[in-house]
DNA sequence: CGCGAGTTTGAAATTCTTCAAGATCGGTGG
DNA sequence: CCACCGATCTTGAAGAATTTCAAACTCGCG
Protein backbone atom coordinates (compact mmCIF):
# COMPACT_ATOMS: atom_id res chain seq x y z
CA UNK A 1 0.00 0.00 0.00
CA UNK A 2 0.69 3.25 -0.72
CA UNK A 3 1.66 5.91 2.01
CA UNK A 4 -0.69 9.11 1.62
CA UNK A 5 1.15 11.81 -0.19
CA UNK A 6 -0.44 15.24 1.36
CA UNK A 7 -1.90 17.33 -1.56
CA UNK A 8 -2.96 20.79 -1.61
CA UNK A 9 -6.65 21.75 -2.25
CA UNK A 10 -5.71 22.88 -5.94
CA UNK A 11 -4.58 19.51 -6.94
CA UNK A 12 -7.78 18.07 -5.39
CA UNK A 13 -9.61 20.30 -7.53
CA UNK A 14 -9.96 18.35 -10.97
CA UNK A 15 -9.64 20.21 -14.22
CA UNK A 16 -11.68 18.92 -16.95
CA UNK A 17 -10.24 21.59 -19.54
CA UNK A 18 -6.76 19.35 -18.36
CA UNK A 19 -8.21 16.22 -17.94
CA UNK A 20 -7.25 13.36 -20.58
CA UNK A 21 -10.09 11.58 -20.45
CA UNK A 22 -12.24 14.47 -22.29
CA UNK A 23 -13.17 12.24 -24.62
CA UNK A 24 -14.86 9.91 -22.42
CA UNK A 25 -16.44 11.78 -20.34
CA UNK A 26 -19.14 14.59 -19.69
CA UNK A 27 -17.67 17.27 -21.88
CA UNK A 28 -17.31 15.68 -25.08
CA UNK A 29 -19.22 17.67 -27.57
CA UNK A 30 -18.16 21.54 -25.55
CA UNK A 31 -15.99 23.55 -26.84
CA UNK A 32 -13.49 25.00 -25.03
CA UNK A 33 -14.44 28.07 -23.57
CA UNK A 34 -17.26 25.91 -22.37
CA UNK A 35 -15.37 23.04 -20.93
CA UNK A 36 -13.12 26.15 -19.17
CA UNK A 37 -16.28 26.58 -17.23
CA UNK A 38 -16.96 23.23 -16.30
CA UNK A 39 -14.41 23.01 -14.48
CA UNK A 40 -16.67 24.80 -11.46
CA UNK A 41 -18.80 21.40 -12.14
CA UNK A 42 -16.41 19.34 -10.92
CA UNK A 43 -16.04 19.87 -7.01
CA UNK A 44 -13.50 17.97 -5.90
CA UNK A 45 -11.87 14.23 -6.71
CA UNK A 46 -12.14 11.28 -4.00
CA UNK A 47 -10.65 8.38 -3.35
CA UNK A 48 -11.39 5.46 -2.74
CA UNK A 49 -9.60 2.39 -1.06
CA UNK A 50 -9.74 -1.30 -2.57
CA UNK A 51 -13.12 -2.89 -1.33
CA UNK A 52 -14.74 0.60 0.32
CA UNK A 53 -17.93 1.97 -1.59
CA UNK A 54 -18.12 4.58 -3.31
CA UNK A 55 -21.84 4.83 -2.07
CA UNK A 56 -24.26 2.43 -0.78
CA UNK A 57 -27.61 1.58 -1.40
CA UNK A 58 -29.83 4.00 0.37
CA UNK A 59 -27.61 6.97 0.21
CA UNK A 60 -29.06 10.15 -0.02
CA UNK A 61 -28.12 11.17 -3.85
CA UNK A 62 -26.04 14.20 -4.41
CA UNK A 63 -23.31 13.45 -6.82
CA UNK A 64 -22.61 11.63 -9.95
CA UNK A 65 -19.08 10.31 -10.34
CA UNK A 66 -16.39 9.78 -13.43
CA UNK A 67 -13.92 7.37 -12.54
CA UNK A 68 -10.44 9.31 -13.18
CA UNK A 69 -8.49 6.01 -12.37
CA UNK A 70 -9.40 2.35 -11.11
CA UNK A 71 -12.14 0.26 -11.44
CA UNK A 72 -15.99 -0.45 -9.60
CA UNK A 73 -18.61 -2.83 -9.31
CA UNK A 74 -22.55 -1.83 -8.65
CA UNK A 75 -23.95 -4.54 -7.19
CA UNK A 76 -27.77 -4.89 -5.66
CA UNK A 77 -28.38 -6.89 -2.54
CA UNK A 78 -31.71 -9.20 -1.69
CA UNK A 79 -32.57 -9.06 1.86
CA UNK A 80 -31.92 -13.23 2.09
CA UNK A 81 -28.02 -11.97 0.93
CA UNK A 82 -27.73 -12.67 -2.91
CA UNK A 83 -25.47 -10.38 -4.63
CA UNK A 84 -26.18 -9.76 -8.28
CA UNK A 85 -23.37 -7.37 -9.38
CA UNK A 86 -25.01 -4.76 -12.47
CA UNK A 87 -21.64 -3.87 -13.84
CA UNK A 88 -18.00 -3.12 -13.81
CA UNK A 89 -16.80 0.18 -14.43
CA UNK A 90 -13.46 1.65 -15.11
CA UNK A 91 -11.42 4.65 -15.81
CA UNK A 92 -13.23 7.40 -17.96
CA UNK A 93 -16.82 6.01 -16.77
CA UNK A 94 -20.08 7.41 -14.85
CA UNK A 95 -21.22 6.04 -11.49
CA UNK A 96 -24.08 6.97 -9.53
CA UNK A 97 -26.79 7.69 -12.24
CA UNK A 98 -29.30 5.16 -10.54
CA UNK A 99 -29.19 7.99 -7.79
CA UNK A 100 -31.61 10.15 -9.95
CA UNK A 101 -34.92 8.51 -9.79
CA UNK A 102 -35.60 8.63 -6.43
CA UNK A 103 -32.76 10.91 -4.93
CA UNK A 104 -31.59 8.15 -2.89
CA UNK A 105 -28.91 5.89 -4.31
CA UNK A 106 -30.65 2.19 -5.32
CA UNK A 107 -26.92 0.09 -6.11
CA UNK A 108 -23.58 0.00 -4.13
CA UNK A 109 -20.33 1.30 -5.46
CA UNK A 110 -17.54 -0.70 -4.28
CA UNK A 111 -13.93 0.11 -5.90
CA UNK A 112 -12.11 -2.99 -6.94
CA UNK A 113 -8.79 -1.21 -6.41
CA UNK A 114 -7.55 1.87 -5.14
CA UNK A 115 -9.35 4.09 -7.40
CA UNK A 116 -10.16 8.02 -7.71
CA UNK A 117 -12.95 9.58 -9.02
CA UNK A 118 -14.41 13.21 -9.96
CA UNK A 119 -17.17 14.40 -7.68
CA UNK A 120 -19.83 15.95 -10.25
CA UNK A 121 -22.49 17.69 -8.54
CA UNK A 122 -25.63 16.79 -9.80
CA UNK A 123 -27.78 19.97 -9.13
CA UNK A 124 -24.49 21.84 -10.60
CA UNK A 125 -24.68 19.84 -13.50
CA UNK A 126 -28.01 19.87 -14.05
CA UNK A 127 -27.94 23.88 -14.10
CA UNK A 128 -24.80 23.69 -16.25
CA UNK A 129 -26.56 21.82 -18.75
CA UNK A 130 -29.65 24.17 -19.00
CA UNK A 131 -27.06 26.20 -19.88
CA UNK A 132 -24.82 24.32 -22.80
CA UNK A 133 -26.61 22.70 -25.12
CA UNK A 134 -23.85 20.51 -25.60
CA UNK A 135 -23.42 19.38 -21.63
CA UNK A 136 -26.90 18.68 -21.62
CA UNK A 137 -26.79 16.28 -24.91
CA UNK A 138 -23.68 14.57 -23.68
CA UNK A 139 -25.29 13.91 -20.50
CA UNK A 140 -28.28 12.38 -22.18
CA UNK A 141 -26.43 10.37 -24.04
CA UNK A 142 -24.69 8.78 -20.79
CA UNK A 143 -27.27 8.27 -19.68
CA UNK A 144 -29.13 6.54 -22.43
CA UNK A 145 -25.81 4.76 -23.06
CA UNK A 146 -26.19 3.24 -19.81
CA UNK A 147 -29.74 1.48 -20.62
CA UNK A 148 -28.75 0.17 -23.97
CA UNK A 149 -25.75 -1.64 -21.98
CA UNK A 150 -27.88 -2.78 -19.76
CA UNK A 151 -30.54 -4.19 -22.44
CA UNK A 152 -27.21 -5.91 -24.02
CA UNK A 153 -26.55 -7.73 -20.15
CA UNK A 154 -30.42 -8.73 -20.36
CA UNK A 155 -29.72 -10.48 -23.59
CA UNK A 156 -26.65 -11.80 -21.92
CA UNK A 157 -28.77 -13.20 -19.27
CA UNK A 158 -31.85 -14.22 -20.47
CA UNK A 159 -30.58 -15.96 -23.84
CA UNK A 160 -27.44 -16.67 -23.84
CA UNK A 161 -25.85 -20.21 -22.42
CA UNK A 162 -22.49 -20.08 -19.50
CA UNK A 163 -19.16 -19.86 -22.38
CA UNK A 164 -21.13 -17.33 -24.38
CA UNK A 165 -21.65 -15.60 -21.49
CA UNK A 166 -18.21 -15.25 -20.50
CA UNK A 167 -17.29 -14.58 -24.13
CA UNK A 168 -19.17 -11.56 -24.25
CA UNK A 169 -17.85 -10.72 -21.14
CA UNK A 170 -14.10 -10.90 -22.28
CA UNK A 171 -14.85 -8.95 -25.52
CA UNK A 172 -16.50 -6.16 -24.16
CA UNK A 173 -13.97 -5.97 -21.57
CA UNK A 174 -11.20 -5.93 -24.44
CA UNK A 175 -13.12 -3.42 -26.30
CA UNK A 176 -13.03 -1.22 -24.03
CA UNK A 177 -9.93 -1.34 -23.10
CA UNK A 178 -9.08 -0.73 -26.47
CA UNK A 179 -10.77 2.31 -26.30
CA UNK A 180 -8.89 3.42 -23.69
CA UNK A 181 -5.35 2.55 -25.69
CA UNK A 182 -4.88 -0.03 -23.18
CA UNK A 183 -4.08 -4.19 -24.76
CA UNK A 184 -7.57 -4.95 -25.65
CA UNK A 185 -5.90 -8.97 -25.86
CA UNK A 186 -4.04 -9.26 -22.67
CA UNK A 187 -5.40 -7.54 -19.45
CA UNK A 188 -5.80 -7.74 -16.13
CA UNK A 189 -9.29 -8.80 -13.90
CA UNK A 190 -10.05 -6.55 -11.28
CA UNK A 191 -12.94 -8.92 -10.01
CA UNK A 192 -12.89 -12.45 -8.37
CA UNK A 193 -14.29 -15.20 -10.53
CA UNK A 194 -17.32 -15.15 -7.89
CA UNK A 195 -17.91 -11.26 -9.13
CA UNK A 196 -17.92 -12.40 -12.83
CA UNK A 197 -20.10 -15.20 -12.02
CA UNK A 198 -22.83 -12.85 -10.57
CA UNK A 199 -22.62 -10.29 -13.00
CA UNK A 200 -22.72 -13.22 -15.41
CA UNK A 201 -25.70 -15.11 -13.52
CA UNK A 202 -23.51 -18.26 -13.05
CA UNK A 203 -21.87 -19.65 -10.38
CA UNK A 204 -17.69 -18.90 -9.96
CA UNK A 205 -17.36 -23.16 -10.96
CA UNK A 206 -18.93 -22.60 -13.84
CA UNK A 207 -17.08 -19.13 -14.76
CA UNK A 208 -13.79 -20.90 -14.09
CA UNK A 209 -14.89 -24.39 -15.97
CA UNK A 210 -15.46 -21.70 -18.79
CA UNK A 211 -12.35 -20.43 -18.49
CA UNK A 212 -10.37 -23.86 -18.61
CA UNK A 213 -12.62 -24.87 -21.90
CA UNK A 214 -11.49 -21.65 -23.69
CA UNK A 215 -8.11 -22.69 -22.82
CA UNK A 216 -7.82 -26.01 -23.40
CA UNK A 217 -9.30 -24.77 -27.21
CA UNK A 218 -6.92 -22.56 -27.36
CA UNK A 219 -8.49 -19.58 -27.58
CA UNK A 220 -7.82 -17.78 -24.36
CA UNK A 221 -4.67 -18.53 -21.95
CA UNK A 222 -5.55 -17.75 -18.44
CA UNK A 223 -3.60 -17.43 -15.02
CA UNK A 224 -5.88 -16.39 -12.48
CA UNK A 225 -6.72 -13.03 -12.99
CA UNK A 226 -4.27 -12.09 -15.76
CA UNK A 227 -5.99 -12.79 -18.96
CA UNK A 228 -4.67 -13.07 -22.76
CA UNK A 229 -7.19 -13.77 -25.47
CA UNK A 230 -5.66 -15.46 -28.31
CA UNK A 231 -8.27 -16.14 -30.72
CA UNK A 232 -10.53 -13.31 -30.85
CA UNK A 233 -11.75 -14.37 -34.25
CA UNK A 234 -13.19 -17.16 -32.28
CA UNK A 235 -14.57 -15.69 -29.14
CA UNK A 236 -16.78 -13.76 -31.82
CA UNK A 237 -18.03 -16.89 -33.54
CA UNK A 238 -19.23 -18.68 -30.04
CA UNK A 239 -21.21 -15.67 -29.77
CA UNK A 240 -22.77 -15.34 -32.97
CA UNK A 241 -23.02 -19.24 -33.71
CA UNK A 242 -23.36 -20.44 -30.27
CA UNK A 243 -23.29 -24.51 -30.38
CA UNK A 244 -26.32 -26.86 -30.45
CA UNK A 245 -29.11 -24.85 -31.00
CA UNK B 1 -60.52 -4.77 -35.55
CA UNK B 2 -62.41 -1.47 -35.37
CA UNK B 3 -62.66 0.43 -38.09
CA UNK B 4 -60.58 3.76 -38.52
CA UNK B 5 -62.30 6.63 -37.25
CA UNK B 6 -61.80 9.16 -39.39
CA UNK B 7 -60.44 11.77 -36.88
CA UNK B 8 -59.26 15.81 -37.08
CA UNK B 9 -56.32 17.20 -36.96
CA UNK B 10 -56.71 18.83 -33.97
CA UNK B 11 -58.03 15.61 -32.30
CA UNK B 12 -54.93 14.62 -33.33
CA UNK B 13 -53.14 17.08 -31.15
CA UNK B 14 -52.19 15.91 -27.55
CA UNK B 15 -52.77 18.37 -24.94
CA UNK B 16 -50.77 17.73 -21.97
CA UNK B 17 -52.42 19.66 -19.96
CA UNK B 18 -55.52 18.01 -20.05
CA UNK B 19 -53.81 14.62 -20.14
CA UNK B 20 -55.10 12.67 -17.60
CA UNK B 21 -51.42 10.91 -17.27
CA UNK B 22 -49.94 14.34 -16.10
CA UNK B 23 -48.45 12.79 -12.76
CA UNK B 24 -47.02 9.77 -14.60
CA UNK B 25 -45.82 11.31 -17.59
CA UNK B 26 -42.98 13.46 -18.05
CA UNK B 27 -44.83 17.26 -16.81
CA UNK B 28 -44.92 15.71 -13.58
CA UNK B 29 -43.63 18.43 -11.07
CA UNK B 30 -44.28 21.24 -13.53
CA UNK B 31 -46.86 23.81 -13.14
CA UNK B 32 -49.70 24.99 -14.78
CA UNK B 33 -48.37 27.28 -16.80
CA UNK B 34 -45.24 25.74 -17.65
CA UNK B 35 -47.61 22.85 -18.88
CA UNK B 36 -49.42 24.42 -21.31
CA UNK B 37 -46.24 25.32 -22.88
CA UNK B 38 -45.59 21.78 -22.94
CA UNK B 39 -48.24 21.55 -25.45
CA UNK B 40 -46.14 22.63 -28.32
CA UNK B 41 -43.80 19.93 -26.88
CA UNK B 42 -45.93 16.67 -27.57
CA UNK B 43 -46.69 17.43 -31.56
CA UNK B 44 -48.72 14.32 -32.31
CA UNK B 45 -50.07 11.29 -31.45
CA UNK B 46 -49.47 8.12 -33.56
CA UNK B 47 -51.83 4.44 -33.46
CA UNK B 48 -49.90 1.34 -33.84
CA UNK B 49 -51.77 -1.77 -34.60
CA UNK B 50 -51.38 -4.58 -32.53
CA UNK B 51 -48.14 -6.48 -33.70
CA UNK B 52 -46.96 -3.45 -35.72
CA UNK B 53 -43.86 -1.29 -34.45
CA UNK B 54 -43.45 1.44 -33.13
CA UNK B 55 -39.84 1.91 -34.19
CA UNK B 56 -37.25 -0.97 -35.21
CA UNK B 57 -33.75 -1.06 -34.08
CA UNK B 58 -31.39 0.81 -36.59
CA UNK B 59 -34.35 3.23 -37.24
CA UNK B 60 -32.72 7.11 -36.87
CA UNK B 61 -33.89 8.40 -33.83
CA UNK B 62 -35.68 11.71 -33.16
CA UNK B 63 -38.34 11.03 -30.76
CA UNK B 64 -39.31 9.88 -27.38
CA UNK B 65 -43.33 8.35 -26.95
CA UNK B 66 -45.59 8.61 -24.34
CA UNK B 67 -48.23 5.72 -24.06
CA UNK B 68 -52.11 6.66 -24.16
CA UNK B 69 -53.14 3.70 -24.45
CA UNK B 70 -52.32 0.36 -24.78
CA UNK B 71 -48.84 -2.11 -24.27
CA UNK B 72 -45.63 -2.72 -26.16
CA UNK B 73 -42.81 -4.86 -25.92
CA UNK B 74 -39.50 -4.07 -26.62
CA UNK B 75 -36.81 -6.17 -27.98
CA UNK B 76 -33.34 -6.89 -29.23
CA UNK B 77 -32.65 -9.72 -31.69
CA UNK B 78 -29.39 -11.90 -32.29
CA UNK B 79 -28.21 -12.22 -35.47
CA UNK B 80 -28.88 -16.05 -35.00
CA UNK B 81 -32.63 -15.27 -34.03
CA UNK B 82 -32.63 -15.06 -30.57
CA UNK B 83 -35.04 -13.28 -29.18
CA UNK B 84 -34.99 -10.91 -25.86
CA UNK B 85 -37.18 -9.32 -24.45
CA UNK B 86 -36.08 -6.46 -22.67
CA UNK B 87 -39.05 -4.50 -21.08
CA UNK B 88 -43.34 -4.55 -21.44
CA UNK B 89 -44.38 -1.12 -21.55
CA UNK B 90 -47.87 0.23 -20.05
CA UNK B 91 -49.97 3.29 -20.45
CA UNK B 92 -48.20 6.21 -18.46
CA UNK B 93 -44.93 4.51 -19.44
CA UNK B 94 -41.93 6.00 -22.11
CA UNK B 95 -40.53 4.62 -24.86
CA UNK B 96 -37.42 5.29 -27.16
CA UNK B 97 -35.04 6.58 -24.20
CA UNK B 98 -32.46 3.68 -26.10
CA UNK B 99 -32.25 5.72 -29.04
CA UNK B 100 -30.63 8.72 -27.31
CA UNK B 101 -27.32 7.40 -26.99
CA UNK B 102 -26.50 6.50 -30.37
CA UNK B 103 -29.28 8.71 -32.25
CA UNK B 104 -30.40 5.12 -33.59
CA UNK B 105 -32.90 3.24 -31.95
CA UNK B 106 -31.21 0.08 -30.55
CA UNK B 107 -34.00 -2.29 -30.22
CA UNK B 108 -37.40 -2.84 -32.03
CA UNK B 109 -40.77 -1.91 -29.93
CA UNK B 110 -43.92 -3.60 -30.96
CA UNK B 111 -47.44 -3.20 -29.91
CA UNK B 112 -49.01 -6.09 -28.23
CA UNK B 113 -52.90 -4.69 -28.77
CA UNK B 114 -53.87 -1.58 -30.59
CA UNK B 115 -52.18 1.07 -28.85
CA UNK B 116 -51.85 5.30 -28.80
CA UNK B 117 -48.77 7.23 -28.10
CA UNK B 118 -47.51 10.98 -27.92
CA UNK B 119 -44.39 11.56 -29.61
CA UNK B 120 -42.54 13.17 -28.47
CA UNK B 121 -39.75 15.39 -30.28
CA UNK B 122 -36.61 15.22 -28.62
CA UNK B 123 -34.54 18.29 -29.89
CA UNK B 124 -37.84 20.30 -28.47
CA UNK B 125 -37.50 18.46 -25.61
CA UNK B 126 -34.33 19.29 -24.73
CA UNK B 127 -34.69 22.86 -25.71
CA UNK B 128 -37.66 23.34 -23.49
CA UNK B 129 -35.92 21.19 -20.84
CA UNK B 130 -33.20 23.84 -20.99
CA UNK B 131 -35.92 26.36 -20.31
CA UNK B 132 -37.75 24.13 -17.55
CA UNK B 133 -36.17 23.04 -15.10
CA UNK B 134 -39.02 21.08 -13.79
CA UNK B 135 -39.05 19.45 -16.96
CA UNK B 136 -35.73 18.56 -17.43
CA UNK B 137 -35.47 17.03 -13.83
CA UNK B 138 -38.45 14.88 -14.47
CA UNK B 139 -36.97 13.88 -17.81
CA UNK B 140 -33.76 12.94 -15.41
CA UNK B 141 -35.80 10.64 -13.31
CA UNK B 142 -37.69 8.78 -15.65
CA UNK B 143 -33.78 7.89 -17.83
CA UNK B 144 -32.74 7.31 -14.60
CA UNK B 145 -35.75 4.91 -13.43
CA UNK B 146 -35.21 2.88 -16.54
CA UNK B 147 -31.70 2.08 -15.53
CA UNK B 148 -33.17 1.48 -11.96
CA UNK B 149 -35.65 -0.87 -13.47
CA UNK B 150 -32.99 -2.57 -15.85
CA UNK B 151 -30.74 -3.56 -12.22
CA UNK B 152 -34.37 -5.13 -11.09
CA UNK B 153 -34.27 -7.61 -14.23
CA UNK B 154 -30.93 -8.31 -13.79
CA UNK B 155 -31.70 -9.35 -10.55
CA UNK B 156 -34.06 -11.34 -11.75
CA UNK B 157 -32.62 -12.96 -14.44
CA UNK B 158 -29.05 -13.16 -12.77
CA UNK B 159 -29.93 -14.42 -9.11
CA UNK B 160 -33.98 -15.85 -9.15
CA UNK B 161 -34.65 -19.27 -10.37
CA UNK B 162 -37.75 -19.23 -12.57
CA UNK B 163 -40.76 -19.21 -9.57
CA UNK B 164 -39.20 -16.67 -8.34
CA UNK B 165 -38.90 -14.83 -11.89
CA UNK B 166 -42.49 -15.75 -12.69
CA UNK B 167 -43.43 -14.39 -8.88
CA UNK B 168 -41.39 -10.91 -9.56
CA UNK B 169 -43.22 -10.51 -12.74
CA UNK B 170 -46.88 -10.67 -11.65
CA UNK B 171 -46.28 -8.35 -8.46
CA UNK B 172 -44.41 -5.77 -10.92
CA UNK B 173 -47.38 -5.84 -13.38
CA UNK B 174 -50.07 -5.56 -9.98
CA UNK B 175 -47.93 -2.82 -8.99
CA UNK B 176 -48.19 -0.83 -12.02
CA UNK B 177 -51.80 -1.99 -12.66
CA UNK B 178 -52.67 -0.38 -9.42
CA UNK B 179 -50.49 2.62 -10.01
CA UNK B 180 -53.15 2.83 -13.28
CA UNK B 181 -56.20 2.29 -10.65
CA UNK B 182 -56.55 -0.82 -12.34
CA UNK B 183 -57.11 -3.99 -10.54
CA UNK B 184 -53.84 -5.20 -9.24
CA UNK B 185 -55.29 -8.88 -8.84
CA UNK B 186 -57.08 -9.33 -11.92
CA UNK B 187 -55.68 -8.69 -14.99
CA UNK B 188 -55.28 -9.71 -18.28
CA UNK B 189 -51.79 -10.29 -20.06
CA UNK B 190 -51.44 -8.56 -23.12
CA UNK B 191 -48.22 -11.67 -23.98
CA UNK B 192 -47.72 -14.68 -24.69
CA UNK B 193 -46.18 -17.17 -22.82
CA UNK B 194 -43.63 -16.90 -25.33
CA UNK B 195 -42.83 -13.40 -24.65
CA UNK B 196 -42.86 -13.72 -21.09
CA UNK B 197 -40.09 -16.40 -20.96
CA UNK B 198 -38.11 -14.27 -22.91
CA UNK B 199 -38.15 -11.11 -21.00
CA UNK B 200 -37.81 -13.70 -17.93
CA UNK B 201 -34.82 -15.71 -19.10
CA UNK B 202 -37.27 -18.89 -19.41
CA UNK B 203 -38.33 -21.02 -21.82
CA UNK B 204 -42.26 -20.96 -22.47
CA UNK B 205 -43.19 -24.42 -21.32
CA UNK B 206 -41.19 -23.66 -17.92
CA UNK B 207 -43.01 -20.73 -17.44
CA UNK B 208 -46.59 -22.39 -18.16
CA UNK B 209 -45.40 -25.21 -15.41
CA UNK B 210 -44.83 -21.97 -13.17
CA UNK B 211 -47.76 -21.02 -13.61
CA UNK B 212 -49.55 -24.31 -13.21
CA UNK B 213 -47.61 -25.12 -9.67
CA UNK B 214 -48.43 -21.62 -8.50
CA UNK B 215 -52.20 -22.38 -9.40
CA UNK B 216 -51.71 -25.84 -7.56
CA UNK B 217 -50.79 -24.22 -4.64
CA UNK B 218 -54.15 -22.04 -4.76
CA UNK B 219 -51.74 -18.52 -4.98
CA UNK B 220 -53.01 -17.66 -8.52
CA UNK B 221 -55.82 -18.70 -10.94
CA UNK B 222 -54.64 -18.53 -14.15
CA UNK B 223 -56.97 -19.35 -17.56
CA UNK B 224 -54.68 -18.83 -20.59
CA UNK B 225 -54.26 -15.02 -20.19
CA UNK B 226 -56.61 -13.81 -17.51
CA UNK B 227 -54.73 -13.66 -13.88
CA UNK B 228 -56.04 -13.24 -10.49
CA UNK B 229 -53.25 -12.98 -7.80
CA UNK B 230 -55.47 -14.67 -5.08
CA UNK B 231 -51.91 -14.73 -2.73
CA UNK B 232 -50.03 -11.86 -2.86
CA UNK B 233 -48.05 -12.34 0.02
CA UNK B 234 -47.25 -15.72 -0.42
CA UNK B 235 -46.36 -14.54 -3.79
CA UNK B 236 -44.01 -12.07 -1.81
CA UNK B 237 -43.01 -14.64 0.36
CA UNK B 238 -41.56 -16.40 -2.89
CA UNK B 239 -39.32 -13.77 -3.90
CA UNK B 240 -37.74 -12.99 -0.24
CA UNK B 241 -37.45 -16.51 0.84
CA UNK B 242 -36.91 -18.78 -1.97
CA UNK B 243 -37.03 -22.32 -1.45
CA UNK B 244 -34.03 -24.69 -0.69
CA UNK B 245 -31.29 -22.05 -0.52
C1' DC C 1 -67.33 -26.58 -37.14
C1' DG C 2 -62.73 -26.77 -37.80
C1' DC C 3 -58.39 -24.39 -38.05
C1' DG C 4 -54.37 -22.47 -36.01
C1' DA C 5 -52.07 -20.00 -32.62
C1' DG C 6 -51.11 -20.41 -28.16
C1' DT C 7 -50.90 -23.30 -24.07
C1' DT C 8 -50.33 -27.34 -21.12
C1' DT C 9 -48.22 -31.57 -19.74
C1' DG C 10 -45.00 -35.61 -19.68
C1' DA C 11 -40.56 -37.79 -20.17
C1' DA C 12 -35.85 -37.62 -21.57
C1' DA C 13 -31.77 -34.89 -22.22
C1' DT C 14 -28.83 -31.19 -21.00
C1' DT C 15 -26.88 -27.55 -18.54
C1' DC C 16 -25.72 -25.68 -14.52
C1' DT C 17 -25.24 -26.00 -9.57
C1' DT C 18 -23.87 -28.08 -5.39
C1' DC C 19 -20.76 -30.31 -2.57
C1' DA C 20 -16.23 -31.62 -1.72
C1' DA C 21 -11.40 -31.79 -2.13
C1' DG C 22 -7.12 -29.96 -3.68
C1' DA C 23 -4.20 -26.56 -5.94
C1' DT C 24 -2.36 -21.99 -6.46
C1' DC C 25 -1.23 -17.36 -5.44
C1' DG C 26 0.24 -13.19 -3.01
C1' DG C 27 1.43 -11.54 1.14
C1' DT C 28 3.21 -12.01 6.02
C1' DG C 29 6.02 -13.07 9.68
C1' DG C 30 9.59 -15.91 11.62
C1' DC D 1 14.58 -16.10 2.37
C1' DC D 2 11.34 -19.38 2.99
C1' DA D 3 7.31 -21.55 5.09
C1' DC D 4 2.77 -20.81 5.95
C1' DC D 5 -1.86 -18.68 5.76
C1' DG D 6 -6.16 -17.23 3.92
C1' DA D 7 -8.32 -16.14 -0.11
C1' DT D 8 -9.17 -17.49 -4.52
C1' DC D 9 -9.34 -20.72 -8.06
C1' DT D 10 -9.69 -25.37 -10.24
C1' DT D 11 -11.55 -29.85 -10.87
C1' DG D 12 -14.50 -33.98 -10.18
C1' DA D 13 -18.79 -36.27 -9.31
C1' DA D 14 -23.52 -36.23 -7.97
C1' DG D 15 -27.75 -33.76 -7.91
C1' DA D 16 -31.17 -30.30 -9.30
C1' DA D 17 -33.27 -27.13 -12.34
C1' DT D 18 -34.37 -26.06 -16.75
C1' DT D 19 -34.69 -27.20 -21.56
C1' DT D 20 -35.90 -30.05 -25.31
C1' DC D 21 -38.87 -32.89 -27.77
C1' DA D 22 -43.30 -34.57 -28.44
C1' DA D 23 -48.10 -34.83 -28.08
C1' DA D 24 -52.44 -33.30 -26.77
C1' DC D 25 -55.49 -29.66 -25.40
C1' DT D 26 -58.05 -25.01 -25.49
C1' DC D 27 -59.94 -21.10 -27.24
C1' DG D 28 -61.24 -17.43 -30.36
C1' DC D 29 -62.36 -16.68 -34.94
C1' DG D 30 -63.48 -17.17 -39.70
Amino acid sequence: MKATVPITTAQLRSACSQCNLLELCLPFGMDEQEIQRLDELVGTRRKVKRQQPLYRAGDPFEAIYAIRVGWFKTDVVLEDGREQVTGFQMTGEMLGLDGISTETHSCNAIALEDSEVCVISYSRLEELSREFEGLQHQFHKVMSREIVRDHGVMMLLGSMRAEERLAAFLLNLSQRFTARGFSGVDFHLRMTRDEIGSYLGLKLETVSRAFSRFQEEGMVEVQQKHVRLVDLPQLRKLIQHPVGR
